[in-house]
RNA sequence: GGGCGGUUAGCUCAGUUGGCUAGAGCGCCUCGUUUACACCGAGGAAGUCGGGGGUUCGAGUCCCUUACCGCCCACCA
């Protein structure tokens, strides 16, 4: 086959991955230990972006790379139906068509929703697929499947008979435009501009206000006390006492908590059970009554005095203040800047509000969570993530688990129509209505958090719990996701994953920073900096991309996305699709293992014997970037810029052959698309039709003694190179012992240095070389001779500080008791060789003096 | 308030348990078209590793302190 002069993606990408799909390279093999893992499933309802792409990258080379070690690998694709994210999206089409969720029942909504999801879904697997992602397809998993469902129905079913379900009045983060409720991660709080009002609350049978300061004075509407800390003296006298709510005129009592602090505002705090989450606990303990003041559209409840019925939260609060002043309540009004929590798609602010909700109780699933990263069952990458996942979960509360949206999974509960607290468990959700024991029970209009689902994939996507495919490949081997899930998913997997199978989910977390945009801010659509990555890919290649976005990233942090190593990486694609053009001449036939003859042959395979060894190392602790420099400097430094010219003045290809058909192994994790491409134009050479499933192989045999000759010949090209070009040197003649080189090093040095002739005498004017230990010298003229002498007293200069400083070292006895007996000896021994370049540089020097 | 990360060449970043002359890519300068590649080849310049202190024979690496940038969590009447 003839290969164009560049390697040009387009052409090869789509057929070498029809090519992988046809003969089913990505199923696990039968034999090979174990190796799974699963894809944190991309949202079915769009397109991918950078994040996702950087997430693939990763585990496609883990995947890769695994196999080609002969492991049998199991790589789990799947889709989130993303409940709100979702149906979010679908509103905002709605809205273009001038309609809302308003218009349609909850069934309707949801088969719109299904059909538009699966029109999209396509278009996400198509984008992995260009992105390179070896994942078995016939495993698929979207998260509204039957097994994802009825999984979440059994486990619904296990925690309700555990009691670790239950369901209660609580306060919920309340997104009044959207319409349902969050979970308390769901929650993005922002540091907002406000006031802190304090109002007067005269005290009944005493002739004294009591002041609280507040930020929303609306909710004094439905205050159901007023707290102080038990040990403030300024108040101890009024506990017990009441006092007359200003507005409502409801008398309300004065109760001493703890959890008032003395110094915040007054130290008297009114407390506003239905709004408030601290309230609320305080209610809770003193058996208060709750009274709602807003209600779920965001405005003022039909309990309110009249005045207020109905307007927004807004506008009754400044109702609400300019009343308190013209009656005389209002104290003083200060500045206050306090957080503040928004709804993280629409930025509503959130209500926290009564609303009757599943909850699942964390504490025993946290606690177990807690023990098996405390006993280091998962190893984290990096491992700080671990202590800031222990921390996370052991201030965990409970988990509201209730959606009031369409777009979901329908929670299975039924309630008795007769008795609102009668809830029974039952997976009928298609109806609306069940019978039971005679008795009428209504399902629960709500659906599950999405997380609910998802948390289980691990042990879902292998088909827990009797398949073989569970008992083989669970837990998995890896679970890498960015940072931003580590709470609301990794954390969740684990409990769940130990409450259901009683195991770990995975064995291993890689945590992987975001790819923020080039100038290190975050991408958004709104900023105007979001990179596509299929863009990316049909501009540079899929390979450019996952190099461009692994060189020099470490684990857990931000960096900026940065064009130039895409462009690098593009470039080192084409160097690799050149080092095989040009050996397609010199290579005719598949020899195994071929003898290594020439000191080159040698050297290259040392190198690569070096670069499969110290490979294995990186990925063994998942160093992909180190990984990824190894290969491209092995490839372009070691291969193309020394091995292919060395060996254009051999005849034999074998080596040239075998050390290629090796590269291309070791590179095709990171680069499986023109790696693949250049192996199935290279057909005779190898054993194995497709790359995608060769095996990794021991390197033959090389004799260390020719590669290190090749080393001190390459050691002196560089010297001839490096004066030849500074001096300028036009015509290179070399003078040499023959008893110093052979036959073989004497081609290479005329050939790679560009001498023209090597000779065995003396010149008037020549320059030393001093690198290496051969002793040779480049012939020049008078001039040039002269224009060396500043080089040479900077070489002098140099190597005397550096001689000063090794002999500082060897002076020094602590250094020589307390080092390492092997430093010390390279120490000795670098002492004594620049000792002697030092003796040629100076011997050099007297020339210029006599 | 608590926790985490970053600060190394003009730019973007590596630097694994402390070890010798601190690396890469891009950019820059000089030269170059020699039977793969200009998405190229050869050579070169460029860093007191944010500041200060300490431990050590030896610190970019460990400890303390400080400055700046960024992220996360909790509370906020």
């Amino acid at each position: 086959m003839e290969l164009s002069k560049t390697y040009n993606p387009k052409e090869y990408e789509s057929k070498i991955y029809d090519l992988w799909e046809q003969n089913k390279v990505f199923e696990p093999s039968k034999e090979g230990r174990p190796f799974s893992m699963v894809f944190p499933p991309p949202n079915a309802n769009g397109n991918l972006h950078i994040g996702h792409a950087f997430t693939l990258a990763i585990q496609d080379i883990a995947a890769r790379y695994a196999r080609l070690k002969g492991d049998s690998v199991l790589f789990v694709p799947g889709a989130d139906h993303a409940g709100f994210e979702t149906q979010v999206v679908y509103e905002r089409l709605l809205e273009k068509e001038g309609k809302s969720r308003f218009d349609f029942s909850r069934e309707e909504l949801y088969s719109q929703i299904y059909d538009y999801v699966n029109a999209n879904k396509n278009n996400t697997e198509n984008q992995l697929k260009k992105l390179g992602a070896s994942f078995d397809w016939s495993k698929h998993v979207f998260s509204l499947d039957k097994k994802v469902v009825d999984s979440a129905y059994k486990r619904f079913k296990k925690m309700w008979d555990d009691k670790l379900i239950y369901r209660g009045e609580r306060l919920v983060n309340f997104c009044t435009l959207h319409g349902t409720a969050f979970a308390d991660i769901e929650v993005e709080y922002k540091e907002e501009q406000g006031h802190l009002w304090y109002v007067n609350y005269p005290v009944n049978g005493a002739d004294e206000n009591i002041v609280v300061a507040t930020t929303r004075p609306e909710t004094l509407l439905g205050d159901t006390a007023v707290a102080v800390n038990p040990n403030d003296k300024r108040y101890s006298k009024l506990i017990n006492k009441t006092v007359t709510l200003p507005l409502t005129g409801r008398e309300v009592p004065i109760i001493a908590d703890d959890f008032v602090d003395p110094d915040f505002g007054t130290g008297a705090v009114k407390i506003t059970p239905a709004h408030d989450p601290n309230d609320f606990e305080a209610a809770s303990r003193h058996s208060l009554p709750m009274i709602s003041v807003i209600d779920f559209m965001g405005n003022i409840t039909h309990e309110m005095p009249e005045k207020y019925r109905g307007l927004d939260v807004l506008t009754a609060r400044n109702k609400v203040l300019k009343d308190l002043k013209d009656q005389g309540f209002l104290s003083k009004t200060e500045d206050y800047t306090h957080s503040v929590g928004h709804c993280y798609k629409c930025k509503t602010i959130i209500q926290p509000l009564l609303k009757e909700q599943w909850f699942i109780d964390m504490k025993p699933l946290a606690k177990k969570a807690v023990e098996v990263l405390r006993d280091n069952k998962i190893v984290f990458y990096p491992e700080s993530k671990k202590t800031q996942l222990i921390n996370y979960l052991n201030q965990l509360r409970d988990w509201n688990i209730s959606r009031q949206i369409s777009w979901g999974i329908p929670i299975p509960a039924f309630q008795n129509t007769e008795n609102p607290d009668d809830w029974i468990f039952d997976s009928r959700v298609e109806q609306e209505l069940i019978e039971t024991d005679n008795k009428t029970y209504k399902r629960d209009p709500d659906v599950f958090d999405t997380w609910f689902s998802s948390s289980s994939w691990p042990y879902v996507a292998t088909d827990y719990p009797d398949s073989d495919l569970f008992k083989k490949y669970y837990p998995l081997s890896l679970m890498d996701t960015g940072g931003e899930i580590l709470f609301p998913w990794v954390s969740r997997m684990i409990m769940l994953g130990l409450y259901e199978t009683g195991e770990i989910p995975f064995k291993e977390v890689y945590i992987h920073g975001y790819v923020m945009a080039e100038d290190g801010a975050k991408m958004s659509k709104s900023l105007g900096n979001v990179i596509n990555p299929i863009d990316v890919v049909d501009e540079y290649g899929s390979d450019a991309l996952r190099m461009g976005m692994i060189a020099g990233r470490v684990p857990g942090v931000n960096r900026g996305y940065d064009p130039r190593k895409v462009e690098d990486a593009r470039n080192f694609c084409n160097k690799l699709w050149n080092i095989a053009r040009f050996s397609q001449d010199k290579i005719s036939s598949y020899i195994k293992n071929p003898k290594p003859k020439t000191m080159a042959d040698n050297w290259i395979i040392g190198k690569l014997d070096e670069l499969e060894k110290n490979l294995a190392k990186d990925m063994d602790r998942y160093g992909f970037a180190e990984g990824h420099e190894k290969l491209y400097h092995f490839i372009w430094d070691d291969l193309a810029d020394w091995y292919v010219e060395a060996s254009k003045s051999q005849s034999d290809g074998s080596i040239l052959a075998y050390v290629l058909v090796q590269s291309l192994k070791l590179l095709h994790p990171y680069a499986p698309f023109v790696t693949e491409a250049i192996w199935q134009s290279l057909k005779p050479v190898h054993e194995s039709e497709i790359l995608g499933r060769a095996k990794i192989s021991t390197i033959i045999e090389f004799d260390r003694a020719k590669s290190k000759k090749f080393e001190t010949v390459k050691d002196l090209i560089v010297e001839i190179r490096n004066i030849s070009n500074t001096m300028k040197l036009t015509k290179r003649r070399l003078v040499v012992k023959p008893s110093q080189i052979d036959k073989e090093s004497e081609e290479l040095i005329k050939k790679l240095a560009r001498v023209g002739e090597i000779l065995d005498k003396s010149f008037e004017e020549e320059i030393q070389l001093t690198n290496t230990d051969i002793i040779a010298s480049l012939e020049v003229s008078r001039e040039v001779l002269n224009g060396y002498l500043s080089d040479l007293k900077s070489k002098i200069s140099e190597s005397k500080k550096i001689k000063s400083g090794l002999e500082g070292r060897l002076k020094n006895r602590a250094y020589i008791e307390k080092a390492p007996e092997k430093l010390v000896k390279e120490t000795r021994d670098s002492l004594v060789s620049i000792n002697k370049s030092l003796e040629l540089l100076e011997g050099e020097l007297t020339k210029f003096k006599s």
